[in-house]
DNA sequence: TATTTTATGCAAATATGTTGCATCTATAGA
DNA sequence: TCTATAGATGCAACATATTTGCATAAAATA
């Protein structure tokens, strides 16, 4: 994606345009896969942590980005699709988290299942699946990474 | 639940009865909710930490717990049902997290949905809701505890 | 360009989770 | 019931993750 679309993404979610925002958001649409902050920290060594982590604060409340839930206790953060903004969060996601090479990705064509659960309100709904990817069910065993 | 039941269930995964397992085992069961280790520590200030941390990492092992994946960071931990044991996992679950009191519940009648994506080998299905729990839609506003 | 608002970097604090080791205890067997 | 032993506990220390305060720098606005 280029410089201006990544711009304008910023702009429409109330966010100042920084170098830091714009690499860190260029990174996560160019990523086919969810990010850990171990990946940002890694890959963005030239702004320091804290800023890194505001960043994904500020993208998170603002819908550039949302979190994805995960059992290995690390935050994870994947882009959300055009339709997110500031108050319009489109709440269903699919993930698919491979036990091999460790990596998150969405799953954009799936549809979320809608449960009723009478006396709840349910304004979000997240399905988490697991196994082994395409790319490690084909190739030799891969390294490992958190 | 009465302490029989209690330490048969530790016996029956290959776990030592000791205090702490008993107590945190009993919690876990009558307490209707997914717990999060910063409400184990609350409640179980007698035990070290460290205890408490290396119970739950052994009671997921033998199966009579499971982490429930959430995006904000922490781990979270629910009782598994009586089909769980060392070897024989279920390995779909469906939770649903209160936007207002932070509990998590475990939704044991519902089914997770089978998705198919050719190509990859699917072991862990969970299906994670979130909204507003039929106390906090009856009750008045309560206070919200992470 | 001047002003204001917000982002950044650094230091430090807090939170979360693990490891090593000495000691104690639950369990099984004599 | 007593004893041996594998495993559980507590303590100290470590490792990593995340947040907060504050001074400075930069972006947006007029």
């Amino acid at each position: 994606m280029d410089e201006g679309n990544i711009i304008s993404i910023l702009k429409k979610h109330e966010l100042r345009v920084t170098d830091c925002r714009r690499d860190v958001l260029h990174y996560f649409i160019d990523s086919g896969h969810a990010l850990s902050t171990r990946e940002l920290e890694e890959t963005f060594g030239q702004y320091d942590r804290v800023t890194l982590y505001r960043t994904l604060n500020a993208f998170t409340e603002k819908g550039v980005i949302h979190s994805i839930p995960d059992s290995s206790g690390f935050a994870r953060y994947g882009a959300c699709h055009d339709t997110c903004g500031p108050g319009t969060h489109r709440h269903d996601h699919v993930h698919f988290k491979c036990e091999e090479c460790g990596k998150i990705e969405c799953i954009p064509s799936e549809q979320v299942p809608m449960v009723n659960l009478p006396g709840y309100t349910i304004s979000e709904s997240n399905l988490i699946l697991a196994g082994t990817c395409e790319a490690c069910n084909t190739l030799p065993q891969q390294s490992v990474s958190q």
